[in-house]
RNA sequence: GGGGUUAUAGCUCAGUCUGGUUAGAGCGCUACGUUGACAUCGUAGAGGUCACUGGUUCGAGCCCAGUUAACCCCA
């Protein structure tokens, strides 16, 4: 060990300190390029593509959460070896960004408009460069080993060209189209949004019911209608064609009042029998489900509702007005013309901007869609093959139904933050020009009047292409060989359909190949009472809040631990302070090995192992084995849980109690051997633990013995080269039983914890054999004066409290310490808790059908078990008699 | 209306895929304790009809069906 490692040891604080190491290691591991995709250039290729956060603002809690997962798996990745690429990257977030930037021209009194599209933009790339850079130093602070060199952005030039190419290739092949179809209009961010940007909430409205009278003064139809402002636009009733009520007025023509304009009734298997009067007023322009009865039966649109939330001209006297003053001063028209039924209360849910909670209009327009069909049927294929795996699987469900049941994708956005959509219009002759480049003129008709289409893109047709645009596609790059398809996408369940679906369509149609092999799916981070983190409760919390206070590593290592894959879980304080309790613990038993190692040359003696050593070896090698099998399989939890146990309860609580022994008073042979073990076990555990905490495993295992120049590059442990020990594992299990008996007889007998006591142990020869050689540990963590064995029917001690563990009877004399009733009691209830458990196994075995058909080897585990509690029974009860007797 | 998730100790959660251990952890609680790494600690302990009902099985916290409750997604 080196002069200054020997330092460090002594002068270590007995507290860890995260803030004094993390940025140091982090510089280094970027300085020298370990994050780098070039490390590693011959190990199979692993490669994830970060889901790139949005420029809108910094990083929450289910990014730290996403990024934790992804920098895990990225480094236990490349200690196995492979050739990793972590690429990471931000997006544009067309939308979201933009509504910020007004929001913040909004307090200097200004608003896009003012500016112009090209200055806005400009204060938009302000804002982007400000979050960005806050974004990357944000994940740098969580330890993401993300290959910097290789960062994106959305709308950067090379993603911005994989756009335009996609388009024009959707183009051409008539998957894109322009049209006029009914749309969800948010009137506050002044845009179109697609449908599944629309969240459906429940409200409690009104169901007014409505008059229609006949043209022909034969009466009325009566309809229910949610919102009657819309009727002003009304083109029909429709009626369920095999509803009774309404059979010989299917056909006849209604005066739809206030506007006394003629409308039919018509029968539509659309229509309900079951809700309101099952007459329903069919408002085209302004329902989606009007819309499509609207064009089954060819009905006018009459758009009578504006995008600025105004009634239009076509709304008659009503022109102008806010559409839910309309509502009331409508309603109150009815109810004079006596046309007002009734005003039922209401729970129905609305429409509202995922964006902005701002009710959505739907409208008619003419905007820019995606044909899905097409793209989603492979896409479909690609996940029921398996050749795309959902983990846990049961998202693939979720996954299917919403592409069974696709519409056709709205993507042109009235925005100027965005890709623009690369289409021209000849002002001369009318021509519709899409191509990638700007075109200098008309190809129809040469004309030099070409207007590019205003509109931009949706931020979710760049993102869709995210795996292979990063990589330079269309290129043929060197990246995008190696890398693509990447080995697997980790994203939350909330946006499954907004990216992950559109990103398996889109490389699939584009790169002919899938763009993952797995698709990890995460929970969302919630509160300490359950509920999602959001901006309007308040209850978001900023992870370099919780890293100033407690550290990156205990960050990380609380945000999976105690979590099951796609399963929302809380965050909660006390959790961290048990994750920032286990990092210290691994510090002070790290400072206790370093202590201890101060004259230790690694490979300087053969080692002599003892029980003690073997049980730690055979520990360490089951931990190991479950933790890769945990990762193979994506259980984060699982892992850090194996970890944490072995760790804390048989390294610290065990073996380290164990080793003060040898360390302080063994042969100099016993000495190197316990320190080998220690320092060989304890950078074990730091390279398994190191993706999860990579700063503090880091900052230890440099003052180890180790090979290599930093633990990213070390080679991740297997479990495999570590003999199993099998017999002295279970031997070293029966020591420590016999401790804990011990330990407890003293508690329960109240021994002063400085006063030692013998112990007589009444064993087989074998069982004498194993704690003879090992008196040792039973004398210092028994705190005993003296073992000693007796064979099984010596005379029964007197004045001493007992207990019976796998077939050992063990005794420990306490003269005058001994409370009689106590005693008896404390045998008593062991019995009793005995006496159940063999009444469960007496039960089971007389039952002949549970001998005749379970397998030999459960039969044969439960009879060793009722002789056992047998036998200690009836010691047990022998001590009782004797009290007594 | 359709789909999904959850229900296990006072609280927060593992365990259920692959049925067989006296059902585990952290926090909290009780008692004792500063034994040459750690009080962000140690030792010992208390605490659970595994939501309910039925079924399958030799055997169910775990598999199947249904019920109830909470939450989420889709329409």
């Amino acid at each position: 060990m080196s002069e200054q490692s020997k330092k460090a040891a002594s002068e270590l604080s007995t507290v860890y300190q995260p803030q004094d190491v993390e940025h140091k290691w982090y510089a280094t591991w970027e300085e020298n390029k370990y994050f780098s995709s070039e490390r590693n250039a011959d190990g199979k290729p692993f490669a994830i593509v970060m889901p790139p956060p949005n420029v809108t603002g910094q990083l929450h809690m289910g990014h730290a959460l996403d990024s934790t997962i992804q920098d895990i798996l990225t480094r236990y990745r490349r200690m196995q070896g492979r050739r990793t690429l972590w690429l990471p990257g931000t997006d544009h977030a067309g939308i979201a960004t933009q509504a910020k930037v007004e929001e913040d021209i909004a307090k200097e009194g200004l608003n896009k408009y003012d500016l112009g599209r090209e200055k806005f933009l400009e204060k938009v790339w302000e804002w982007k460069e400000h979050y960005h850079a806050r974004i990357s130093a944000q994940q740098r602070k969580l330890g993401s080993s993300c290959d910097w060199d290789k960062e994106r952005f959305t709308f950067d030039e090379g993603c911005s060209q994989a756009v335009q190419e996609v388009f024009v290739r959707l183009y051409q092949k008539g998957l894109i189209y322009r049209g006029s179809y009914i749309v969800n209009w948010c009137s506050k961010c002044q845009t179109t949004i697609s449908d599944i940007e629309v969240e459906h909430e429940t409200h409690m409205g009104h169901l007014w019911h409505l008059r229609y009278p006949f043209a022909d003064g034969s009466g009325f139809v009566t309809v229910a209608t949610t919102r009657p402002e819309t009727l002003l636009g009304d083109t029909a009733v429709a009626v369920h064609p095999k509803d009774k009520r309404y059979q010989d007025v299917i056909g006849k023509m209604l005066v739809l009042p206030v506007m006394n304009r003629q409308i039919p009734v018509i029968a539509d298997e659309y229509v309900d029998m079951s809700f309101g009067t099952g007459a329903v007023k069919i408002t085209p322009a302004h329902d989606p489900n009007d819309f499509e009865i609207g064009l089954r039966h060819h009905l006018e649109q009459i758009t009578v509702i504006g995008k600025d939330g105004k009634m239009t001209d076509l709304a008659g006297k009503y022109a102008g007005m806010d559409a839910l003053e309309c509502r009331e001063k409508l309603v109150e028209e009815f109810k004079e013309l006596g046309l007002l039924v009734g005003i039922e209360d209401l729970e129905h849910s609305v429409g509202e901007c995922y964006r902005c909670g701002t009710v959505v209009e739907p409208l008619i327009s003419p905007q820019w869609f995606v044909k899905m069909k097409p793209l989603a049927e492979p896409a479909m294929a690609a996940v029921k093959t398996g050749d795309i795996r959902f983990v846990p699987e049961r998202f693939a469900k979720v996954y299917l139904s919403w592409l069974e049941n696709i519409h056709d994708w709205c993507i042109s956005r009235q925005l100027w933050w965005g890709h623009r959509i690369p289409v021209w219009y000849c002002q001369d002759c009318g021509e519709v020009v899409c191509v990638k480049e700007d075109p200098q003129d008309c190809p129809k008709c040469h004309g030099k009047n070409l207007v590019q289409d205003p509109d931009v893109l949706d931020t979710w047709f760049s993102s869709a292409l995210w795996p292979f645009s990063t990589m330079g596609w269309p290129e043929e790059t060197e990246t995008l060989k190696t890398f693509y398809p990447t080995s697997v996408l980790v994203t939350g369940r909330d946006i499954i359909f907004f990216w992950v679906a559109r990103m398996i369509f889109a490389g699939l149609e584009f790169m002919d190949e899938r763009p993952f092999d797995e698709v990890f799916i995460h929970g969302l981070v919630l509160d300490a009472k359950g509920r999602k983190m959001s901006k309007s409760l308040g209850n978001g919390i900023d992870p370099l809040d919780i890293i100033d206070q407690y550290g990156a590593d205990t960050l990380r290592f609380m945000l999976v631990t105690g979590n099951t894959p796609g399963n929302d879980f809380r965050f909660q304080e006390d959790r961290l302070e048990a994750a920032r309790n286990f990092a210290n613990k691994i510090w002070n038993a790290s400072r206790f090995t370093l202590m201890n190692l101060t004259d230790y040359e690694p490979g300087k003696q053969p080692l002599e192992l003892t029980l003690a050593d073997k049980w730690l070896l055979a520990r360490l090698r089951r931990t190991a084995l479950a933790v890769n099998e945990a990762l193979e399989n994506y259980e984060l939890g699982e892992a850090s849980r194996n970890l944490y146990d072995f760790i804390w309860d048989e390294f610290c609580d065990w073996y380290v109690e164990l080793a003060k022994e040898r360390l302080y008073r063994g042969s100099s042979s016993e000495k190197y051997t316990a320190q080998a073990l220690l320092a060989d076990t304890l950078r074990q555990i730091l390279e398994m633990l190191h993706p999860f905490m990579p700063f503090l495993t880091e900052e230890i295992w440099q003052h180890l013995p180790h090979e290599g120049e930093t633990i990213m590059l070390a080679h991740y442990p297997t479990g495999k080269e570590i003999d199993a020990y099998t017999r002295e594992e279970e031997e070293m299990l029966l020591l420590m039983d016999i401790i804990r008996a011990v330990r407890n007889i003293r508690a329960e007998m109240n021994v002063a914890p400085g006063k030692k006591a013998d112990i007589i142990l009444f064993a087989d020869d074998k069982t004498a054999s194993i704690v003879e050689a090992n008196q040792t540990y039973l004398t210092a963590l028994g705190h005993a004066s003296s073992v000693v064995c007796e064979p099984k029917d010596s005379p029964i001690p007197a004045q001493a409290a007992s207990a019976h563990v796998r077939g050992v009877d063990i005794f420990v004399p306490l003269k005058g310490l001994i409370d009689i009733d106590k005693e008896v009691a404390r045998l008593q209830k062991e019995i009793d808790q005995l006496q159940n458990e063999l009444k469960r196994l007496e039960g089971k075995l007389s039952n002949a059908a549970f001998l005749d058909k379970a397998p030999a080897q459960v039969v044969e585990k439960e009879r060793a078990k009722q002789e056992e509690y047998e036998l200690k029974k009836q010691a047990l009860k022998q001590r009782i008699d004797f009290f007594r007797g």
